[in-house]
RNA sequence: GGUGAGGUGGGUGAGAGGCCGAAACCAACAGUUUGCUAAACUGUCGUACGGGUCAAACUGUACCGAGGGUUCGAAUCCCUCCCUCACCGCCA
């Protein structure tokens, strides 16, 4: 959510960069000043009235004290016609209040300085790339066929069991995903993140504290009963593990291994192969929550971080700095990192890191004092990484006719340096 | 799920219709003392939204789990909900 203080000092900039967005409603601006002018306006009427109210209420209790009681009953009869009032105005302040939240919310975040225009993925600016292409043999298979043939995951089971999109990973395809959760966590572990093991569900309040809820909600699954949802990503649970807290130390630094839940609804094709696109997946997250002066260091940071796990793993990839239009609502700068699939000749996404600035911070009121005066925080997160389509490439362009390769680095981990 | 007890500032915890934004203690921060550390002493020590100001000072309102209600006046009384703890039941 967008502060509006940055709509008060600077209504133009804040429509010139909306637009950069793709974001329609730009009138929306206006809106939320004039209802804020007619916030003020009410508040400053309506604690005057406050204010006389509880001045009368004490001169009563002296009057009482004194054995006054007429004039006490007189005193009585004007608090009696000034709560009439108040009592109104109380609800149209609530209300005001209510729709300028109602409109704030409806915003995206700005985009930094440096995100390039565009509305569409072509837009989006290589910023480099890593790796290099595999070299396949004749008979390269994408990996779906290679897990149907190493039986290392069945998505058809899934389907028994659950439905499209849940896939089943079996004997050593399960033992991979559990390698790689394991070196993806150590490795942020070593990046000083502490690990946590947060809830697969989260209420409300969280979905909209990093900015889920109202915008994604048919992204979720939501266990209506109790009013919970599955989380899409770890990043809702941890990094709301500040919402409405004070911190007293920046940053916070999180890391969290989590089964991540999306509908994706609408999706169809070539996307949803394998494990191009699930319902289900396996992904380690990295959050951190910083002094908003060392945010953008930070997010470099982060994707040195991701960048360095790639290059470990062997792939071949580029990193993407997305242009305003296809960035997600929250953000205001984000890197995404595509894998080079080989046999299907593609780029999958494997990771996205963002910064949001204070657009999170603002919905979960996470502050801390800087000389005093207290200010809100800016978040961070990113994939470090997510897994099927880290396997996806890993299957395809680690073939050989002997068997799968498995990187140097992941080894100590699954215990055999071939998947044959 | 049942029964009982509770939810008060960063923490512990008092307050039981007006003197309460809230005692006291601890923690934290600043200072004094000290060769250093410790101790002792002094002071500061909630948040949000307004007004005010270059900025402050200062000032209004709201907030004692959440939402309603009673009352001139509510942390305090009443209702609903949420949560925590204890015991019982069920159960990995």
């Amino acid at each position: 959510m967008l502060e509006i203080n940055t709509l008060r000092t600077a209504p133009e900039i804040v429509k010139e960069k909306l637009g950069r967005k793709y974001f329609k409603d730009v009138q929306l601006v206006d809106e939320v000043l004039a209802l804020d002018e007619k916030r003020k306006s009410t508040q400053r009427e309506l604690d005057d009235l406050l204010a006389q109210q509880n001045q009368i209420a004490k001169a009563i209790g002296e009057l009482m004290k004194g054995g006054k009681k007429e004039e006490a009953e007189k005193e009585k009869a004007r608090v009696a016609e000034l709560k009439e009032r108040s009592k109104i105005l109380e609800g149209e302040f609530a209300e005001i209040e209510k729709n300028q939240q109602a409109l704030l919310v409806l915003m995206p975040n700005l985009p930094h300085d440096s995100v390039p225009a565009g509305k569409t993925p072509e837009d989006n600016e290589v910023v480099r790339m890593g790796g290099t292409e595999p070299n396949l043999h004749a008979e390269a298979l994408p990996h779906w066929e290679i897990a149907k043939k190493l039986d290392l995951f069945d998505l058809e089971l899934g389907v028994k069991i659950t439905g499209a999109g849940f896939p089943v990973y079996k004997g050593k395809g399960a033992k991979l995903q559990r390698s790689l959760i394991s070196y993806f966590l150590d490795k942020a572990i070593d990046a000083g993140y502490m690990e946590v093991i947060p809830p697969h569900m989260v209420n409300e309040a969280s979905a909209f504290g990093t900015g889920q809820l109202p915008d994604k909600e048919g992204q979720m699954y939501h266990a209506t009963v109790d009013g919970f949802y599955l989380i899409p990503t770890a990043e809702v649970p941890v990094t709301n593990i500040v919402r409405d807290e004070i911190l007293e130390t920046l940053p916070v630094k999180f890391c969290a291994y989590s089964p991540c839940f999306r509908r994706e609804a609408g999706s169809y094709g070539k996307d949803v192969r394998g494990l191009n696109r699930v319902h289900q997946f396996d992904k380690v997250e990295i959050v951190q929550v910083v002094h908003p002066d060392k945010s953008y260091e930070v997010l470099e940071e982060m994707v040195s971080h991701v960048e360095g796990i790639l290059n470990e793993l062997g792939l071949h990839y580029r990193i993407l700095r997305l242009c305003g239009g296809d960035m997600s609502f929250g953000s205001a700068l984000t890197y995404d990192f595509e894998v080079w699939s080989a046999a299907q000749k593609r780029w999958l996404e494997v990771s996205s890191v963002s910064n949001f600035e204070t657009f999170q911070s603002n919905r979960m009121k996470t502050r801390f004092r800087d000389e005093k005066k207290m200010r809100l925080t800016h978040t961070l997160n990113g994939s470090a990484l997510a897994l099927p389509r880290i396997v996806a490439a890993l299957l395809e362009n680690n073939q050989t006719l002997s068997g799968i390769e498995i990187p140097t680095a992941l080894q100590r981990y699954t215990g055999f340096a071939l998947l044959a």
